[in-house]
DNA sequence: AAATAAAATTAGTCTTGCCTAATTTTATTT
DNA sequence: AAATAAAATTAGGCAAGACTAATTTTATTT
């Protein structure tokens, strides 16, 4: 199996592909982990010859087959104990993930069955994720973020693009979770800031950073 | 915090320490850990560094009250997560002990204390070891082994000193759990092995080996 | 007590996964 | 197209934690 580095640099590259159509650059993946990409070339070298990824200059970092599925094994995991962690031991949304990060690194081969059946098979993580399937099947992924909206009109909150405890103590402070009804009634031109009332509550104004944070279901 | 090294080897002496009042050696560490006695000099250096053990070459190893303390946690972590996977998710006696080992390294202020309260508060882990409470204190310990009875007669298996599968599922073929009656017919002089009767059912012979490895409440 | 065996320790090496600094390659400007 | 900037790569190093081999210390025999 692998190491621990390498299920984190496998994870990474299947988010960046997810993320954007985009080209994936060692130095996207040095950003992203906080590494030097010198240690990213060292590590796509060694996840190369493991026959995990293809790596050519022209069309950047591609996962395997192989590859995927790996990767993919490791997103369930880490989704699947955000569920636990939140709905079994009553962890807060916004300290989930971190814990997870750990756990999803834990390997048996029918561990992430038997916690799927024992949390009832979910399709989403508390950040609105959708969990793989045992055969790597997943539900529909959200993609349109509030941020894209053009024009006012209602939406609700399918899921979060961002998992850090700042941004999701905010979240729970604008009394915002995963189904909540926003109505976007107006969009800054300045800086895009976004006009919203949640819930029907009176208007709140949210930076466009936020609102690129936030995936939306029409 | 520490290493998951640091770790395995605070766990190690803990057990050590816990087995037999001996002293403890390099070279008990290296052989329980399955390492090199120079690698294990190496690591005491460090912890005690840390000032997680004391070394001195007339005592021994010994843990200092902090190295008490992270090694209770650890173990507590372990025996917990060992209930959570045999009660929770359905694996096999046999199966725990190597999944929980790597789960107990898993870092969290509240993971353990969670866990506990999910679980109900067990007092013992499924090979009838008892579980550390949140404040260090932990349920009576057997140490009387089946091996140690001197003259025949009725006793229960309190707990198995051994979590090896090929022992846990040749107790599974005896048909022989925690809380199972067991009666001492007769122990053979020429090998110690024990003739013993399991529940009440015909009689069986197990070696010495075997009667070493089950703990027993009279 | 001397001889021998066992245990502990030191010295030096290896791998993993990271780093910095220097260099080469590729992209972007002017 | 040349100049400049950015990205990728190479080279060399470091710390952790293991190893082997050699040496020193301690224990056990005779």
């Amino acid at each position: 199996m692998h190491t621990l580095s390498e299920e984190n640099y496998l994870k990474c590259i299947y988010r960046l592909w997810q993320d954007k159509g985009q080209k994936i650059t060692p130095t996207a993946i040095a950003e992203s982990l906080g590494n030097n990409p010198a240690s990213v070339v060292d590590m796509l070298r060694k996840l190369t010859d493991k026959l995990l990824i293809n790596y050519d200059k022209k069309k950047g970092v591609e996962l395997t087959a192989q590859g995927q599925k790996d990767a993919t094994l490791i997103v369930r995991r880490h989704r699947l104990w955000e569920v636990f962690l939140l709905e079994k031991l009553g962890y807060d949304w916004d300290e989930i993930h971190d814990i997870a990060e750990d756990l999803e690194h834990i390997k048996d081969a029918s561990l992430a069955d038997r916690l799927d059946k024992f949390l009832g098979f979910p399709e989403y993580d508390p950040h609105g994720d959708p969990i793989p399937k045992a055969n790597g099947k997943m539900a529909k992924r959200y993609s349109t973020t509030l941020a894209d909206l053009k024009t006012s009109g209602y939406c609700r909150v399918a899921a979060v693009k961002d998992t850090t405890s700042s941004f999701l103590q905010y979240l729970q402070k604008l009394n915002i979770s995963i189904g909540t009804k926003i109505q976007l009634i107006e969009k800054i031109p300045f800086d895009s800031s976004l006009v919203i009332s949640i819930d029907g509550n009176e208007r709140t104004t949210v930076s466009q950073k936020f609102g690129e944070s936030v995936l939306i279901d029409m």
